[in-house]
DNA sequence: TTGAAAGCGCTAACAT
DNA sequence: ATGTTAGCGCTTTCAA
């Protein structure tokens, strides 16, 4: 049924080497020839099937974009940009959720491997060892979002988490604020260290203590910052302001405190990190990360080596900023 | 470098066509033969290559799935469900942005079909004879989600989009809005048609008479819903009460009020589509569309196509249900 | 510049 | 129950 390169090859009185030299646009090929087997393709409407040409090159022109969750809107933004870029390069791209979930990254890259996927772009779950161990093993490359692996043997690309950190902290001490709380994103992520750091530095250099006790994990859902509300109002209740580690948990704390009638920012100011595209809807303050230039940033260095390029691993930081809107105010 | 079947054979004394038996479950293979290949599978931690296989079945386990925009949450949260049921299956899926864009939508048909998808799941964006010509010329299985196509020749989920008129429209009407007017979705797309229909229809039932000229068609985009705050400002002022073709299209519109120092719903009452996850945030008054039971029906149909069943074509219809929340009020 | 032939890794008749 | 063989549709040496 299918139409292959044989097809085109009886019909223009060539063999299928040259109609393939065509296809691949092969330099050696009389521009005559090249001409009328050119003309065939298209009076068939012939496309060569990509399977076979990946059984060949053995690889697909496929990438897998492994990310956290499609659910939360940063990650959204991020595939659209990469997606559009690969997309007009000739990639198709493969969506996987980790959940945030080590195990369920190590099956989808193993996954991307047996189905010959030509590159990957992951923001990690992982912890270093057993990634390092697993990426010499996969047979493409390899593009790191947004999370740090020391002694690290891939394309990395970032946003500055300890400086987002950092900003946030500074933003909340400006206004006065001195009893935080924080709801961090998973322990053991670099992200969620980094700008950990930031941000208590700040407290350091302002002389101002935090206990370690108001320092709590949450797993980037929205639940986990609705849950943190009853906490928060319980253990926490002389605290100002909090420091969230997303956006998505930041809207979830606000949710929980409105309902227990409490207002943000009259009793608490919140800050979220993301700079999603709800926060400007519920004027959340909050860290922007340069989604855009972050995603556009890793779909090319994953091109550039998907098309062979063997030089030095690249390192590529983007800076976050401070987005003020109504969800902070001044104590003072 | 790669391991491959032979590898599997000579290590096992065997011949690869055993080994390719244990592989696809044959059942003609002794069992102790069975486990001897399977051992050595085992300890080399062989994987067979999708691509070859891929090669002899003409088909490649994933799927294509298209629709609008990621970056809708409505888009994310049916993604995801899709995902995970046909992950589980053994299935990855591509995300194709149609931007409702026909021209983009018939290119991504071409790609699954030259990739050798194995299946397509899609909410067209596309008018009725264009599709269905190019729907023959495809070697996979298609599930058409929410848009209806007469003479339809494939699987087709969908929610009762007239349905989902009428009850906003009801809605509205009980609570005394006579003064309406309507950014629906794009023109020429069925969804859209059937719940102005659905709207309309009850207006007619109350005897309250609705403008053509206050329908206009958005782009079911944020910024469709903001541009639309002006022009019902300046044109319909009198107008109490505004139906959106979906939620991201009302939480622009309330944005561009409230600039405009404008309240939801104290001057504006506004009832959204889709139900998605920021409109419980924004006490957003709207339609709830099951995306849940849509991308399992969805996912299950194609399952069962690209596992050989040839029966009927299905329909599937899904009611769509009221949320009322903040953003609607009562004028009595 | 072109063609013949081998081979990518697997499956599926067909034989035994 | 197992092995032999052919072939899926393409690219790529190697020869001519």
């Amino acid at each position: 049924m299918r139409i292959t390169i044989k097809d085109i090859a009886r019909k223009s009185g060539v063999s299928s080497s040259t109609v393939s030299r065509v296809l691949t646009n092969h330099p050696s090929v009389d521009p005559k020839t090249r001409e009328e087997v050119q003309k065939v393709i298209d009076r068939l409407g012939y496309r060569p099937s990509h399977i076979a040409r990946g059984l060949v090159k053995g690889k697909i022109d496929i990438v897998a974009l492994i990310i956290g969750d499609i659910r939360n809107p940063f990650y959204a933004e991020l595939t659209r940009t990469i997606k559009e870029f690969l997309n007009k390069e000739g990639y198709m791209v493969v969506v996987c959720d980790s959940d945030y979930d080590p195990d369920k990254e190590e099956a989808y890259i193993r996954t991307a491997d047996v189905y010959g996927f030509a590159g990957i772009i992951m923001i990690t779950a992982m912890e270093t060892e057993t990634l390092l161990k697993q990426l010499k093993t996969i047979n493409c490359p390899v593009v790191l979002l947004n999370r740090y692996l020391p002694s690290i043997e891939t394309d990395f690309i970032s946003v500055d988490n300890y400086t987002g950190g950092y900003l946030a902290g500074k933003h909340l001490l400006d206004l006065g604020h001195r009893n935080i709380a924080i709801l961090a994103g998973h322990k053991n992520s670099s992200a969620t260290y980094d700008r950990l750091n930031g941000f208590l530095d700040v407290f350091k250099q302002y002389n101002v203590n935090i206990d370690k006790e108001r320092i709590v994990y949450g797993n980037l859902q929205w639940d986990s910052g609705y849950n943190f509300g009853k906490l928060l109002l319980n253990q926490y209740k002389d605290a100002t302001a909090v420091f969230c580690g997303n956006d998505l948990m930041a809207i979830g704390l606000i949710e929980a405190l409105n309902e227990y009638g409490k207002r943000v920012p009259e009793d608490f100011s919140i800050v979220g990190y993301d700079n999603n595209n709800i926060a400007p809807i519920v004027k959340l303050t909050t860290i922007h990360q340069p989604h855009l230039e972050l995603g556009q940033a890793a779909a090319e260095v994953l091109l550039e080596r998907m098309r062979g390029y063997k030089g030095a691993y690249k390192r590529i930081i983007f800076n976050p900023k401070l987005i003020v809107r109504k969800s902070t105010v001044s104590l003072i």
